[in-house]
DNA sequence: AAAAGTATTCAAAGCGCTTTGGAAGGATAC
DNA sequence: GTATCCTTCCAAAGCGCTTTGAATACTTTT
């Protein structure tokens, strides 16, 4: 039934040097000729064998993967959804992955193996830490790869996706400022984690421009389940001198926020207002919450399809794309955020 | 650096193909003879390109994985933790992925979209529901493939891992039942999900062996999230009549469940018993909720290593083993279940 | 009109493995 | 001693693609 490049070449009365050529966008093939093939393709339904291209080319047109099996990160129902991103665009131009779970100590090995087993063209690296290691790691197996997230100090120049987590954080407190609050917790990812170190930074940015400072006691950092969100928001709430407001590093954590703020027969949006980041996870949609909740959004798949984009176009050097991408989270304005209680 | 085939046998003075049978099992090959390539692949490091090898045997060395992008499912905390497992084992063997995400309506497609391209030898299924169609659909596409579960009603001859969801919720009541508990509730996963069904089966099973009738009223249905553990478990002792036990599908939805009785001021092992279905998801041990859990367990990181173990071996013809596998939950019965109240 | 490009095409080699169809040599059978 | 059978090994073909190095047919230049 299908049909190889020899076949092809034969029914078109050309050599497979031709239709290779046609298929491949070189230059010297007759715009005619090339028509014809690309007809014939659409007719025959060819596909070219990747296993043979593969070995032909030397590539892999594969991208490796280094699941993280540590606390706080592993079966993280943000990693399914990024990597829902990933796979969209990759099976769009028939890429495979390589997976590797991996624990943290082990990661090294783990990259290292997998760079010299030839079985990946390109690696992808999330989880970003402080001085994160891991850059200088892969710069020096040079092997292409393509960071979602940005460490914190270390080399600047690796190519990255990232949202601007500072800004996004920043925007978000300068608007309860504006509404008047004063005091501002802040439920954070994993405190390793450089996202939630730039969002934290956010916040304190927003704050010491109005000349007021950050009270580390309202800065909880953990792994972000709807159970580390319920206890933080809890702990904050039994204090004599509660926040009035609260940011959240993801709806997860705010769904558990908002259950211990319900609990507390708190109003969201008067007494106490929320806005968390928004992944865009479909499963937890912001306007579904019983306050449809004001956040900073950036789609977490969307990042993973471009990351896949990325580091596809590098390998098939196609594309050209920026090094390094910052994406603006929007801030988007629903009920649970209004002016801080008693102003 | 890396040597291949052939200059491995110029190094060892045989010939590819003495070598490629030594390597790959063959018979016909003098056991002095395998033995010194077997040492030569060891001090050269020697690894088959896989491209090659691919292009020679028209094997893919790929696993298909259909990612189900729906609600309920889609970037489920549960699917990491099977895919780590399925990745685990399949990094041994060398095996990649290709990953498909796909909307359920065209789910078919996927699947013939990706058996047609050759890019994988087998698949694997999970999420089953009653009578679900895609096991004859990949029958029909006579591919090779492993469920991870079980249909209900229809064929019952395909190859699938799955744990006895009957017998483990079937074990938990009756444990409940001899305690002295009449009135018990399930907080289960989607109703259209297979093991749903089941482990309502067992429960029904339980209560009817010893004369009484599950109510209705007391089973929930639902994604399998923290929050709807919680808005379950709130509206149970809402009731004028609350149950006085509760089964959970998942440890996730149990913490949600938990903290509606903490919310409630019961005490969870006296006022009210819990036993949650434990999938050994690491970030969420029943050792460590306040109340220790009582569990059915298995592991689904295991499951998912089982079921490329499976894949793999058929794939290369080695390692024999059983089409269907049914494992036995373990219950572990810790703190969180006591005798009924008032008994 | 000869020389020198330019555009277009092709035959064949090669990627690194598996597998087919022998072949050599020794042991066994007749 | 010849025929037959194992045992063990090998040369070469082939998997389906890309790419090198020419070849062919036109144009353009001189």
């Amino acid at each position: 039934m299908a049909v190889n490049l020899k076949q092809l070449a034969e029914l078109l009365g050309l050599s497979q040097t031709t239709v290779s050529r046609a298929l491949n966008g070189y230059p010297e093939v007759n715009a005619e000729t090339r028509e014809r093939v690309l007809q014939a393709v659409r007719e025959t339904g060819y596909r070219p064998n990747r296993a043979a291209q593969r070995l032909a080319t030397g590539k892999a047109y594969s991208i490796g993967l280094v699941m993280p099996i540590a606390s706080g990160i592993d079966s993280d129902i943000h990693f399914g959804e990024f990597l829902a991103g990933l796979a969209e665009e990759a099976v769009k131009h028939d890429f495979h992955f390589v997976l590797n779970p991996s624990a943290p100590d082990d990661e090294e090995a783990t990259f290292r193996r997998l760079a010299a087993s030839g079985n990946v063209d390109a690696l992808f690296l999330a989880y970003m830490r402080a001085n994160d290691p891991r850059i200088a790691m892969l710069k020096a197996l040079s092997i292409p790869f393509v960071v979602h997230g940005r460490s914190i100090g270390g080399a600047k120049d690796y190519p990255f996706v990232d949202i601007d987590n500072t800004a996004a954080f920043y925007d978000a407190a300068r608007l309860l400022i504006q509404l008047g609050h004063r005091r501002i917790a802040l439920i954070n990812g994993p405190e390793y984690l450089a996202f939630s170190l730039r969002r934290k930074k956010g916040l304190t940015r927003a704050l010491e421009e109005k000349g007021l400072r950050l009270d580390e006691t309202l800065v909880h950092h953990s792994a972000m389940t709807d159970e580390y969100g319920y206890r933080s928001m809890q702990r904050f709430l039994d204090r004599p001198d509660p926040p009035t407001a609260v940011l959240c590093s993801s709806t997860v954590l705010a769904l558990g926020a908002v259950r211990a703020i319900n609990q507390a027969s708190l109003v969201i949006g008067s007494d106490i207002s929320v806005i968390a980041h928004d992944d865009v996870l479909p499963m937890l949609k912001p306007e579904n919450f019983s306050v449809p909740l004001t956040t900073t959004r950036s789609s977490l798949r969307a990042a993973g399809a471009r990351i896949a984009k990325r580091l596809i176009g590098g390998i098939l050097d196609r594309g050209d794309y920026p090094e390094q991408e910052l994406w603006r989270a929007e801030l988007i304005v629903r009920a649970s955020t209004g002016p801080a209680p008693g102003r």
